[in-house]
DNA sequence: TACTCTTTTGTTATGTTATAACATACCTAT
DNA sequence: ATAGGTATGTTATAACATAACAAAAGAGTA
């Protein structure tokens, strides 16, 4: 079998993989899945894009602002807004609404309302996609008559390392 | 059977329904759970939860502030948020991370972490419970050894009343 | 009662996230 | 070239949330 990128695993594994690899798998995606759509992958989205997956865990838009305003003075919020909406707009990122911000796309190829597993120590945030959670979404939505248009799923707490590691330190307590 | 308030139902019901009942049945859960854990349920803190329960629609902090502010002209955003901390803390309120935004628990007397069906079109919240998503989301996050503290379930559509009346419209088009 | 400790509320200031509105630059096609 | 659409620059402001300290109110005790 082939490495799985950007799947949860990769996603607690805390270094403990070749990131770059992540981020050049991404960016090839984004450019390939642009081109197909005849949508602009600019140099400035291109670079929004590559901030946000400088690593697994969500990030703000004023801290995407501020490291873009480093090599781009005039980079102001409507900026890094606009590049988000774009990157939105083409499912190459999505939105983690119980944190105020953004983490890349770890499957953009399809469309999808994404579940999170987040941990509250690293930060990290894996992308996960049960079919069984979103078919049991479903099933309640239309016994209640509720046409779905939009599922967040966000689930906070431990990832395995983090848990071990806690539990590590406690035992010097 | 006794006439079930406050589930999903009379949330969509959009006014087909004695709202007056809601507030009260709310507000008296709200008392005996603050009078059985020597919480106070103060009169700042009950002025809040019963104009977070003005509707089934969720509230923002600072229309709360707006409403508290015409009684109460010292008010300002600490008040809302102190009293919106409380009612957080005792259950009798979730807030809705997509929105930024507060609504009245359905059922404070169990701890739980909510699941909302919102309709995009008269914004109604309403409050479901269930087991079959949360096992789903349990068994996913187990599979990846990840601990749960919090599931955040938020279902963006429109509710049954809502679609009806947007497909009548639709006809004159 | 007077005291003291704790909780709640008042008040001012500031931090953080997001959008409105209009100007300019840049592509692309005729 | 030029007109129309898309993207970005720029300024201002709206919307959401918290920090820090002061004053008041409640609860128990001497
Ligand atoms: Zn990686
Ligand atoms: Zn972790
Ligand atoms: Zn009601
Ligand atoms: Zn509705």
């Amino acid at each position: 079998m082939t490495t799985a990128f950007n799947n949860a695993a990769t996603t607690f594994s805390h270094g403990g993989h070749d990131h770059g690899t992540c981020v050049e798998t991404a960016l090839a995606a984004a450019a390939g899945i642009c081109t197909k759509r005849g949508a602009r992958l600019t140099p400035l989205r291109r670079r929004v894009l590559e901030l946000i997956w400088r690593g697994h865990a969500p990030v703000g838009a004023y801290d995407l602002l501020r490291a873009l305003a480093k090599k781009q003075p005039g980079a102001a919020p409507p900026t890094v807004y606009r590049a988000l909406d774009f990157l939105l707009a083409h499912g190459l990122v999505h939105r983690i609404e119980s944190l105020n911000a953004f983490v890349g796309c770890a499957h953009p190829q399809q469309v999808h309302g994404g579940q999170f597993l987040i941990c509250s120590d690293c930060g990290a945030a894996a992308e996960v996609h049960d079919p069984r959670v979103d078919a049991a979404i479903s099933r309640r939505a239309a016994e209640l008559g509720f046409t779905v248009r939009h599922k967040t799923v966000e689930v906070q707490g431990l990832c395995a390392p983090c848990q071990d590691r806690l539990q590590e330190a406690g035992h010097g307590n």
